[in-house]
DNA sequence: GTGAAAGCGCTAACAT
DNA sequence: ATGTTAGCGCTTTCAC
């Protein structure tokens, strides 16, 4: 039969669909011989219940949304994507579908929410990294579970996954102290952002630690997106007033790439006569260049971490309003090396 | 009002239900008053119609699934996953859904199918990447419209899009030869996987043009998946007793790679004692090295592509089994030069 | 332990 | 031009 429903079953096997359906949840009250009946039922016609028909009437649909602003999402280094992947791995697991969507980065108060969310499409929502504070609250007035990934938003308490950012800003530059470097320069993207301003910190604790003073000429945000561009700006402005730099830590790998690229543009090699370091972990897989030494931050542990929240509070229904905090690694590979 | 349904609208809008209906599909027999009228309670309801509802009476979901082997879902290399995105771009616009899954690599007979099918949660189906016939068999028995992406299926006749890899192999091969190289090897995985099948005819047949002998020695293929350390072993058999190659063709970047480590390694430089080119186009974004000459494939596009395919058949319900061709580009880089 | 029946929110055929 | 109504496939309460 095309597509068997649950009235087919209840027919083959000389039952109620109720009874069908209480065999399919497993309910305690089925005396073994029915059960057995409608099992086998239901294997013959290879009956599946239909999604549609079960959304309707348990308001459930069996779906996630994952929300990315657009700047994040068609980014080329696989950051959000990964954490996309972990999602949807997880999901698999929980007999979950993720359905992915972008916002606009300026969203604004008259942009329409995600159709998903409008539709009643979604059982709950993820949300990846930074987006528009409008946006936060106007989808926590929906009742849906809400969760955040590698971002907090400042106020609401939600449950979130985020980087120990603090502590990996700390292990870059104990790293490049440990290697001798004391002239050690920070490039960061915007300051506001949770995870740069937390990297930041870690590198000033860091370097306050071990007793060395914190240049404010060492130091540069852009304002803008820590692209390999504004990496190289950075860079620039970096260089030309502090000759005595032999280290930088950038907050991430695109910045780094790009202060690398300013070095060699400029005759300086790396790691010679400068080390650089960055923080992600987006870059090493298919360069065949000098390797970017990093911090490793686990993508795709964070997407599973973040289903997983979900998961157990669409059924155990437990808002712990946890804060995951997924551990980090220190990569060393060739941009950093002893003074 | 928390979830508004049409029944809430239709008594605001002093109508029956069905009024609402049409007036939500648009429909002409519906006077300008009345369609006014209920339009303003949907508005002043925000009143969105329910997917489950829909989707259970209309029999149309809204979602898209779209599947992956394994394998391809864990490279690395964001090719599959910047499909992916281009399917979920189109969608978008088509007020689709997508549903990602993956299936084993070698799905057998008995292996259950997506439960997004079984659960009859897709309108169609986008499959990526080569799979196994048995389970394109067992997807077709389904009555869904199915489009493949980056991979023909033998046999069956479903609407494709591809790369045109016969083309690349060509440009690549030429590229290289105006570069003045004669022995030229290609390097290759499975030799049954239509694309790399279709890349290594493109090369044959530029040689063959050029009047360049094909010596069955500078050729040299994998069983296995065409990765980086499949590439540095067919490099390393390939170099061992051809001195004299000056130029290789790899049937991907990951290959090229593994190609330019083996060369690394045994004292060549690349480009300037041997020239890489690979395919694909999935290494440059972010590598900070000599960077790698290619083919550029448009990867996002051909989600588009398949998107549209399926959206236009879900609407106009035209089933051209339509061969989409997309386009490459030679991207000249620093991994070759002339000789 | 099992069945009858209501109803989830919507579409579409049929009435009026 | 608009309303009435059946029914999509399922879950769940309430009878029996």
């Amino acid at each position: 039969m095309a597509n068997p429903t649950i009235k087919d079953v209840a027919k083959m096997a000389n039952v109620s669909i109720a009874t069908v359906s209480l065999v399919i949840h497993d309910h305690k009250r089925i005396s073994r011989v029915t059960k057995q009946k409608v099992l086998e039922a239901i294997e013959r016609l290879n009956y599946y219940p239909s999604r549609s028909a079960r959304g309707l009437v348990s308001q459930k649909t069996g779906n996630i949304g994952f929300i990315l602003t657009n700047d994040h999402f068609l980014r080329t280094e696989p950051f959000y994507t990964n954490i996309f992947i972990g999602t949807e791995f997880e999901a698999r697991e929980n007999e979950l579908y993720v359905l992915l969507t972008t916002v606009d980065s300026n969203f604004k108060d008259s942009d329409p929410l995600p159709r998903f969310i409008l539709e009643r499409n979604v059982d709950g929502i993820i949300i990846a990294g930074k987006v528009p504070s409008i946006l936060t609250e106007k989808l926590c007035d929906f009742n849906l579970p809400l969760i955040f990934v590698d971002f907090q938003p400042v106020k609401r308490n939600c449950p979130v996954v985020v980087v120990d950012n603090n502590l990996g800003g700390k292990m870059a530059t104990n790293h490049l102290i440990e290697y001798g470097h004391k002239n050690i320069g920070f490039v960061g993207g915007d300051i506001d952002h949770p995870s740069i301003s937390e990297r930041y910190k870690g590198y000033t604790a860091a370097m306050e630690q071990a007793k060395l003073t914190l240049n404010k000429n060492f130091i540069d945000f852009v304002e803008d997106y820590p692209a390999r561009t504004n990496g190289f700006q950075a860079a620039s402005r970096l260089f030309k007033n502090n000759k005595d730099i032999t280290a930088v830590f950038a907050c991430n790998d695109a910045m780094a790439l790009g202060i690398i690229d300013y070095l060699k543009d400029n005759g300086k090699r790396v790691p010679e006569d400068v080390s650089v370091i960055g923080f992600d972990d987006v870059v090493s897989e298919n360069s065949n260049g000098p390797s970017l030494s990093t911090i490793r931050v686990p993508k795709m542990e964070m997407g599973v971490e973040a289903m997983k929240l979900m998961s157990s509070f669409l059924k155990e229904g437990i808002n712990h309003n946890k804060k995951v905090l997924v551990p980090v690694e220190l990569i060393i590979r060739n941009s950093t090396q002893k003074i």
